[in-house]
DNA sequence: TTGATAATATACTGATCTGTCTGTCTTGTC
DNA sequence: GACAAGACAGACAGATCAGTATATTATCAA
């Protein structure tokens, strides 16, 4: 196994690990287990368990957004419709029997400082996520796409922490419901 | 000071800082240094450190609740205006210095085993609000009470993340525009 | 084959964690 | 004032935490 190839899997086994059982209550031990990696390789890969959690916050928002975008866009075609998809695609999420909710939700309920890189990073996910959704709703005509976003946002958000902390896993489809009466409330 | 005035004093430390800090990043030791309680005390009145996040969200539960409805009730009168009244309130405790999100939201995300009594007593918390949500769509006249529930609760989750993650304060201003269109679209 | 590189296991800090135990001191009550 | 209950401080257990040090083994290129 190449050293790059190690350094992956060490972050995806924490990236794991973290969205199950939280970002304090999972030892480095547990990750190096799990992994078999030594610990030294760890500290040559990265100069904490901090930085660990940022690179596997970073991989998770990578492959987040190239998911939600691509099954957006192969579930419909117009941005006004695209819009409505997102939510479609939460519930699919949701489903997922490894679901625990949003990784960087909870990574900013654990690190509450905002001017912690690690809250910071749960922010800037956000900021990416509304960006997406701002396309969409500008490509779909909306008058004041800026607050349509923002109401989506809402929406969007709501569902997640609805199915994780109250496991009502048919949030995304109320969140559907509602986005339609938005959708229809901003363009017309 | 009387015994139980020493659990009650314990009970708040405990939950300010948990509120702060968070669960598992607050340490035994923190607590009752800063609230000048032996260690023996604590366990003769907890007999865990999971018992004492329950007694301090209980606190929390009962304590935001009666705060919710009191200024929701002093700031309107009929059923549809205080449904909008909410985000009035959640505005102010956005504002609060001392807000790090919803303690009940960042409980589950710490605890995510649903079986687990912490995350349990977070998804009742979340219950009863729905509750008190519930009997003001009732009232206000929706042809469709339980729904409007569902999506004003969505509304109401989603506003609290934003405004934690993001740091958007307005989050709140936001999800009362979008509630009072998902209003009238329920109402008419 | 040789030499360099890198990952390994293991042991070790020193701190912190939850929870237990002991013995002293304060408090309230009769 | 005597007594009992409860809270005190502080040491302790045993585990675990993040991170470092060392010495051995595997890998791979020249």
């Amino acid at each position: 196994m190449t050293a790059s190839a190690r350094r992956d899997h060490l972050v995806e086994t924490a990236l794991k690990l973290f969205s199950r059982d939280g970002y304090h209550a999972t030892g480095i031990d547990k990750i190096l287990a799990e992994s078999g990696v030594a610990k030294m390789t760890l500290y040559k890969h990265f100069e904490s368990k901090d930085a660990l959690i940022l690179a596997a916050l970073r991989l998770r928002d990578e492959r987040f957004r190239d998911w939600l975008t691509g099954d957006v866009e192969r579930r419909a075609r117009a941005p006004r419709a695209r819009l409505l998809a997102i939510f479609e695609a939460l519930e699919d999420w949701f489903a997922e029997d490894t679901f625990s909710g949003c990784s960087f939700i909870n990574a900013a309920a654990e690190f509450a400082d905002p001017d912690n890189p690690i809250h910071a990073a749960a922010a800037e996910h956000k900021a990416l996520i509304a960006a997406y959704v701002r396309d969409l709703a500008a490509g779909a005509g909306a008058s004041d796409p800026e607050e349509l976003t923002r109401r989506l946002e809402l929406l969007i958000e709501g569902a997640i922490v609805v199915a994780q902390v109250s496991g009502h896993k048919g949030a995304a489809d109320a969140a559907g419901r509602a986005a339609a009466v938005l959708i229809a409330d901003a363009i017309g």
